[in-house]
DNA sequence: CATAACCTTGACGTAGAAGTAAAGTCTCGG
DNA sequence: CCGAGACTTTACTTCTACGTCAAGGTTATG
């Protein structure tokens, strides 16, 4: 029935493995987040594997970073030109072109790693803090306990 | 004028020194994010210095994790509990109801510290993998660079 | 005591990110 | 070929985290 690996998935599985609604597939493809699936003569949209991929990637800029839907959507179009330069590789483009996209995919993703960069570190920076109090809070446990001892409950 | 250190602000310097906007500590106030400040006769509001750090602990919570207002509350709320048990260490209330608040705070601040070092260790995978991708980024512009070496532009 | 600068509450508006409902269409197993 | 369940689009609603007036009270200063 299919032409090659057969993979293709309806929206209700790739919600499933996603776990985003159905509503949160299409308004990603309607915000240009996921590029509109292919279909089904009906009109049933078919994704691929790599769609999965795709939400779950965006999921994790959401969470951990705290991105807008708009700037994920320009990490991954950066993904997507990394995609199209791979694929193009060695069909005779333009160089200078080439050279031009690429220089821009470079730019986002070095913007992006810095952005990464120092949320990592804050990061780390707040997870120590949380350790010291939390030492704080079982020496006082502690002492809270020696008092207890001496003087038990009425 | 003052009773002891004179330091309180009105909520413009609060606003100014935090970044953010008197709504928005109006907003926070509304919400049990900040407790109610002291007023003056007039019903200006009367921050103090802890007022400013907090905010600022807040913002950081809201900014670095990502967490939503109501789960910055409770975070807050930890925190409260924390200086009050400080603040009434000696006198001499009922020793078990503070290990059950202290149990408290360390339960909460535990879970802190796993979402925390959770997304740090995350984040820094991410940043490994931004590091990788843009090496390969810029192996192939260096080939790219030699291609045009061999064949320059037309 | 006037007046500018600052503050008050209250009400309504908005952007981002979906949730939900309605009404109709497709697909597939029997 | 038909009915249950999956899917389609369109449109309206919700929730969060504030922004933006509006109308009026307060404080500091000349």
């Amino acid at each position: 029935m299919s032409q090659s690996t057969e993979a293709y998935l309806q929206i209700g599985e790739v919600a499933e493995r996603t776990g985003v609604t159905q509503r949160t597939l299409r308004f990603y493809e309607e915000k240009g987040l996921l590029r509109p699936p292919s279909r089904m003569d009906g009109g049933f949209r078919l994704y691929s594997e790599d769609d999965v991929t795709r939400v779950a990637h965006i999921r994790r800029l959401q969470n951990l970073l705290g991105l807008t839907l708009a700037e994920i959507k320009e990490m991954v179009e950066a993904e997507e030109m990394l995609q199209e330069i791979k694929a193009q590789y060695r069909p005779e483009a333009d160089i200078s072109e080439k050279r031009r996209q690429l220089q821009e995919a470079i730019g986002v993703v070095t913007r992006q790693h810095g952005i990464v960069s120092q949320k990592a570190e804050q990061m780390s920076e707040m997870k120590t803090q949380m350790e010291e109090r939390l030492r704080t809070f079982e020496r006082w446990m502690t002492e809270l306990e020696q008092m207890e001892r001496k003087a038990p409950v009425a």
